[in-house]
DNA sequence: TTATTTAACGCAACCGTTTGCAATTACAAA
DNA sequence: TTTGTAATTGCAAACGGTTGCGTTAAATAA
């Protein structure tokens, strides 16, 4: 089976014409004429011909992918992000090249430069839990590689990105809770290094700000997102003097972790002791011992929204030096889901 | 930025030596004398050289690409897959496309197509669930493109795959439903089409079987996988003369929902009705009205180990003609993960 | 009929790298 | 010094396709 595919070459050689005279027959070139042309694409098609792509790729310097690198495939919500990307991506004839950092930042650096020397016209980044430094990316910027950081964002000027805020949702969420009458609020944050954390606790800040209420730091922990971590957080939470009687979690899973051990310790969840949390994962709409409310994060949308940037970026082409001030900076507004009880 | 990259040649140019002394330079070759190859390569270095794989990929007619290709990304069974063979296929070098069919086979067909035109050393899919022909990878030998099937799996001769044998672990629930003292035990069962469902009638029968007990085949009925599917096979098995007292359903988002169905209709669950199911997902472990139990079938390996028979494959290179007994077909045994009451 | 335009096609360079083979150089033996 | 041999290095084709520009042939105008 293994016999040679068909070239341009060959076609040309059969129907006695040059090698240039068949590419543009193939493309509807308008200078060559209409006997010929379709003498070439009778043959073209009678010998199963398919352009040689990664002859293109060479040729034209570009490869029609983009890459895709994040912490985790099998997290929920990046494998959402992803089919968000996939399908607008495939929407406009780009192909995915995907790599998983295990949120290790010697991987993620390896993987940006496998991604380099594959010549993906863009990447797409979530980053690492431990990325502090971004030479990586930067180093990009040589090769015309644009980049768009999604959800796992750096703190740093002149990148592009989408993110949610987790701000406003955050502060929904207390506000929530504020109105059921919880005036003693926990939260279990992750970990500190994330963007994400941060926003939280401003969140909060501002929701009892706003409804002039004092704030007490010991009522804000983190946790590493491993049940044992979880567990510490709720143990020191649970400690306080002033034991909350509602608790934000980071996500779905630490509050599902949460709700386990407030469970041995006898709590009745949603009455000795409620929760919101984040990400809204459908599972949760199956569960009796559930949080009240889930900040909804829009993983899809996010990814969509990620790669038509990326596009943009790409298509437009590498931009006049010195021109450093246009950066998309896009933020999605987190909402809060609640839900209804049976 | 955006000056040029260094080339080889231009490292040539620089130390007045031939293009192909630089390259030999860089790759060690050993009849380079030591002087110019350290040359060579102090050079490279300096001037950050990198060298251009589309080129090489081209000149190669290689990739060190392997194509994935599967229903949909976001689903936890298929996003744990892509983890395994990310894993692998990085491990040994190999980059990752993706691509979703979102269930449609003439997207799978147009997949197939454009991975064949980026030259993929590789192929790993997952078939929609209307697959039949498979003509579209048929069509890959004649590339050289080695495919291997994982989980759904086409029910044709002369192909790799791996998959998870559904038959016993379906006897193993069954059997074990029997212990409980269940006898009239309900199956929700997926698409027809799917091997896997018809893998889980057959294990169902054989535990009859073995246990002695006749079959009613009312007792079997079909989801299309969504909720209102769902919910009509709980009304009809349910309306039968000998109403279950247990049921095996096709997956855990299955059983949820069939949970959702029974509770409304104030059953209790695990004491009217007991549930047992396959995917074996976190999240029921979370649940008070959880199924009892649930079959694994090993997303992660079953991915790690087709990458694996896929890179084995590509590095064999094509079978001599003719040669046509040798598939790799690879069961991995589906286990019932029994849940520990609290 | 001759001059001029236009339509149709071919030439050849180029993209960056690899590699078989020829050519050059160096060095030792004669 | 010559000659033979080994150690280095260079030439050039090849991978498949694209494209600027030159060339030929046909069509139109003068």
């Amino acid at each position: 089976m293994s016999t040679k595919l068909p070239t341009i070459k060959e076609i040309a050689k059969r129907l006695n014409v040059s090698i240039s005279t068949v590419s543009r027959a193939l493309h509807e070139h308008p200078s060559i004429g209409l006997r010929t042309r379709t003498r070439v694409q009778q043959l073209a098609k009678e010998l199963n011909y398919e352009p040689n792509q990664t002859a293109i790729f060479f040729q034209k310097g570009k490869t029609f992918t983009i890459g895709i690198i994040l912490p985790d495939l099998s997290e929920a919500f990046f494998s959402s992000a992803i089919s968000g990307i996939e399908d607008f991506a495939s929407k406009n004839n780009y192909t995915v090249l995907l790599a998983q950092s295990h949120d290790e930042v010697e991987k993620e650096k390896r993987i940006v430069n496998t991604m380099k020397d594959h010549r993906v016209d863009g990447i797409l980044v979530s980053l690492t839990k431990n990325t502090f430094g971004y030479d990586h990316f930067e180093m990009l910027r040589k090769y015309d590689i644009p980049v768009v950081f999604f959800d796992r964002i750096p703190k740093i000027p002149n990148i592009h990105y989408v993110a949610c805020d987790m701000k406003t949702g955050t502060k929904d969420a207390v506000d929530f809770l504020l109105k059921k009458g919880h005036r003693i609020i926990g939260m279990i944050n992750g970990p500190k290094t994330l963007l994400a954390s941060q926003e939280r606790i401003e969140g909060y800040l501002e929701a009892m700000k706003k409804n002039r209420l004092k704030f007490d730091p010991s009522l804000i922990v983190a946790t590493n997102l491993t049940v044992s971590g979880t567990n510490d957080a709720m143990k020191l939470l649970l400690s306080q003097k002033r034991k909350p009687t509602a608790i934000v979690t980071f996500n779905d899973y630490v509050a599902l972790d949460a709700i386990q051990y407030a469970k041995k310790l006898k709590l009745k969840i949603n009455k000795d002791i409620c929760f919101v949390s984040y990400a809204n994962l459908p599972l949760i709409h199956y569960m009796e011992a559930s949080p009240l409310a889930s900040v909804e994060q829009y993983p899809y949308m996010q990814g969509q929204k990620a790669a038509e940037i990326l596009l943009e970026l790409i298509t437009r082409g590498p931009e006049p030096e010195g021109n450093n001030n246009a950066y998309y900076k896009i933020i999605l507004e987190s909402q809060l889901v609640i839900h209804s009880k049976k």
